[in-house]
DNA sequence: TGACTGTGGGTTTTT
DNA sequence: CCCACAGTCA
């Protein structure tokens, strides 16, 4: 009994048996969190706390199933009752039972990015906006984050703040079009992502039949991994549930502001200091003793992250032994680091004994990972890629499951526009304009227009045919489940003909696409899960829709010796003996999105800190002068991120090698340590004689020196304000010409 | 209506 | 580089 509390420390233990009141655990990488939250679970089931009165919110589906297994290992199969998993696919359920309350269907369809951004391109046509100035990914930025912000489309308009903004950047309509989105959305009877947190939000705050209370008394114990990365709807719902008059404020929450990377899609550290506002008598734990890796790769995150001034301070210790310096690899080019990667991989599972498994390569775009595969394979290495464009993605995949969704949602807008002439029926894109236009006049859907629409006599037929053939669908779904449905819509609906039909490498796999979408299903509905809190399975078709609308790549089953490739982001949680980041160069890792501004570049050496704390035992980071991007070859500066290591933690004779393709310029010299590499021209010129002038003084003629360029004159200016940037001839290097953003170069007026 | 071709544009991370 | 879209012709 209780054993597992001697596996560990005092702070962990004691962040697992503080079970009453607000507990906040601050949790360096590799400091055994997920331990303490799947221990502080068991132990609240220990305790008599139902399992179901639980509920947990994880950053993936894969993690809450982990925890589930490992919270069975104590306490048995009781662990399948606790309510874990992502925020969206927990409120996903919710608003499944709820949904009628505010005025949707429970049937809902969810529209990925691909709907959501189509329906978004639609309605600008719609409104007759100029769609080079309403870009779509703008668009949806502002609405997405306006939802994130409890801002509904009838507050839009109110917002100052908002509207200037949108008037600055010659989009004055955006309001106008996030309340067509949203009418158009519902009408649809469909949620996006964002919907799944602000529609739940908006059911608790409206709390139509007291539905919020029974919430409230369902989940007794709130625990949220990750809650660094929550923004502030997901925390205004938190509130919702456990803040209240007479609440006992049962709320655990775990994170680490310095693994905080998706401020980008809205997620605010802010969330942790206001937990400490908002919930009176929060205990805090502090766990910064890492397992996890060796003190050099320790050391050398601490050091980095020190680099960023927003951060609550923490030092992470080790014990495991020095272990390895780190390796940096130079390559001149994306292919050579491919390959030194792959030569590297072979050498470390020689060397030390690594198998597959043992290995990530992490990258800061999905793009990235194609060389990698290509020497991987060459070598005969097993590998796995996670994330960029997924299974469920993929054309193929997507129209069965439009005509799924169809089957089980006819409103849904997004899925009949992309089914209603796949296979070709004859129903093109006139009559679907005519369509669209009616239903859009008529205030109906689509669906509904089929059979009203005045067309000729041939088309109406065609569009009848169409509504008879989903009717067919529909009527069978009530007898028949998933597996058998989705294989008598795959036959009927002619997709199999057609993917039959192309012979072709491409063909053949399209149709082994499909037919694994087909066996995925069966797998859905012979397993044998049963819904938390309940004796009961959900085999329904929607079901099985809502589970791979909030699939992530992360989800997937990693069965076998693989090595993993992934994204940074994607590695978040995740450990592994030997881990390469790969691309570390300015423009990629930092991304150059994130160059003009500070905080931007925060995140991104965050999210180099989160990178690098993945490792275990061997660390290697790599970088390539040039790289093909864009059809285009582009060269680049090794990262700042490299040149904040302290070059203690960084093998100093760290072989360069030879390049590896014969026609590319002769190699400088090796120098050996990474900084002199770094910086291009060493000047001779005295820190503690340099005096920064204010970026507002510089202007164009004057003469100015700068630490590493030394002398220049300044060219010519453009931006305004803090957007200057400057084009000085430092005559003193190589490369004299150089542009400089005002706001950070730091110059002194001679 | 549908197949085909050329142009042009964008260019991160994810639920 | 790759994808989406507009324009052309049968």
């Amino acid at each position: 009994m209780q054993n597992y509390l001697q596996e560990l420390n005092d702070v962990q233990r004691q962040a697992v048996t503080t079970t009453e009141g607000p507990v906040l655990v601050v949790a360096g990488p590799g400091s055994g969190k997920t331990r303490v939250l799947t221990f502080r679970i068991a132990y609240l089931i220990e305790q008599g706390v139902l399992p179901w009165q639980i509920l947990s919110l994880t950053f993936t589906n894969k993690s809450a199933r982990e925890m589930k297994e490992r919270i069975a290992k104590v306490v048995g199969d009781k662990a399948n009752q606790v309510w874990a998993g992502t925020f969206h696919s927990t409120f996903a359920k919710i608003l499944r039972v709820e949904a009628e309350k505010i005025g949707y269907p429970s049937n809902f369809t969810i529209y990925d990015t691909t709907d959501t951004k189509s329906l978004i391109k639609t309605i600008i046509k719609d409104l007759n906006l100029n769609p080079e100035k309403y870009n779509v990914n703008a668009v949806y930025s502002r609405i997405s984050s306006a939802k994130s912000n409890l801002i509904t489309p009838k507050l839009y308009p109110d917002m100052q703040e908002l509207m200037t903004a949108d008037k600055a950047s010659q989009r004055p309509h955006i309001h106008e079009i996030y309340k067509t989105y949203t009418a158009r959305c519902k009408k649809a009877g469909a949620m996006d992502f964002d919907d799944l947190l602000f529609q739940l939000y908006y059911l608790f705050h409206s709390n139509p039949d007291n539905v919020l209370e029974k919430y409230r008394k369902k989940f007794q114990y709130i625990l949220v991994d990750e809650f660094q990365d929550t923004n502030y709807l997901q925390y205004a719902i938190l509130k919702k549930l456990a803040l209240y008059e007479g609440s006992k404020l049962n709320v655990c929450a775990v994170g680490d502001d310095a693994q905080s990377i998706y401020a980008f899609r809205g997620a605010t550290v802010e969330n942790i200091l206001d937990l400490e506002k908002d919930f009176k008598g929060l205990q805090t734990f502090k766990l910064e003793q890492n397992y996890r890796s060796t003190d050099h790769i320790v050391q050398a995150a601490n050091a980095t992250i020190l680099f960023n001034k927003k951060q609550i301070r923490k030092k992470i210790w080790s014990d495991k032994g020095v272990g390895h310096k780190i390796k940096v690899i130079k390559a001149l080019s994306d292919t050579e680091e491919g390959k030194r990667v792959a030569d590297a991989i072979v050498e470390q599972k020689n060397r030390h004994h690594l198998s597959n498994s043992d290995i990530a390569i992490l990258y800061r775009t999905n793009a990235q990972s194609r060389v990698f595969e290509e020497y991987l394979r060459r070598y005969n290495i097993h590998y796995q890629v996670f994330g960029g464009t997924s299974f469920y993605q993929r054309k193929e995949v997507k129209d069965l499951i439009a005509y799924l969704r169809l089957t089980v949602n006819q409103k849904d807008e997004e899925a009949l526009k992309r089914v209603i002439n796949y296979p070709k029926r004859g129903i093109g894109k006139t009559t679907l304009e005519k369509l669209s236009k009616f239903a859009n006049e008529s205030d109906q859907t689509l669906w509904d227009c089929l059979d009203q629409l005045q067309v000729p006599a041939r088309t109406q037929g065609l569009l009848k045919n169409f509504k008879l053939l989903i009717n067919t669908f529909t009527q069978r779904s009530t007898t028949s489940d998933a597996y058998e449905l989705a294989t008598y819509i795959a036959r009927q609906s002619g997709i199999i003909k057609v993917l039959k039909a192309d012979t072709t490498v491409e063909g053949l796999s399209r149709l082994e696409n499909v037919t694994s979408l087909l066996d995925g299903i069966k797998e859905f509905v012979e397993n044998d899960e049963v819904i938390e809190g309940t004796e009961q399975s959900d085999k329904s078709l929607s079901t099985y829709l809502q589970n791979i609308a909030l699939h992530t790549s992360l989800d997937e089953e990693d069965t076998g010796n693989y090595v993993t490739l992934m994204s940074s982001h994607s590695a978040k949680g995740l450990e592994f003996k030997s881990v390469f980041v790969v691309g570390l160069e300015e423009t990629l890792f930092p991304s150059f999105m994130s160059m003009n501004s500070m905080s931007a570049i925060e995140e991104e050496r965050r999210l180099f800190y989160v990178s690098i704390t993945r490792a275990e035992e061997l660390l290697t980071l790599t970088f390539a002068s040039s790289r093909y991007r864009h059809g285009k070859t582009v060269y680049s500066e090794p990262s700042r991120f490299l040149s904040e290591i302290p070059l203690d933690h960084v093998e100093s004779n760290f072989n360069i090698g030879q390049p590896t393709t014969s026609n590319v310029a002769p190699r400088a010299r090796v120098t050996g340590g990474f900084k002199k590499k770094r910086t291009e021209a060493v000047l001779s010129i005295n820190p503690a004689d340099f005096n920064p002038s204010p970026s507002s003084s510089i202007e164009e003629g004057m003469r100015v020196l700068h630490l590493k360029f030394g002398e220049g004159e300044v060219i010519k200016i453009d931006g305004a304000r803090d957007k200057r940037v400057a084009t000085i001839n430092f005559n003193q290097i190589d490369n004299p010409e150089r542009r400089l953003m005002l706001k950070f170069a730091k110059l002194q007026i001679l």
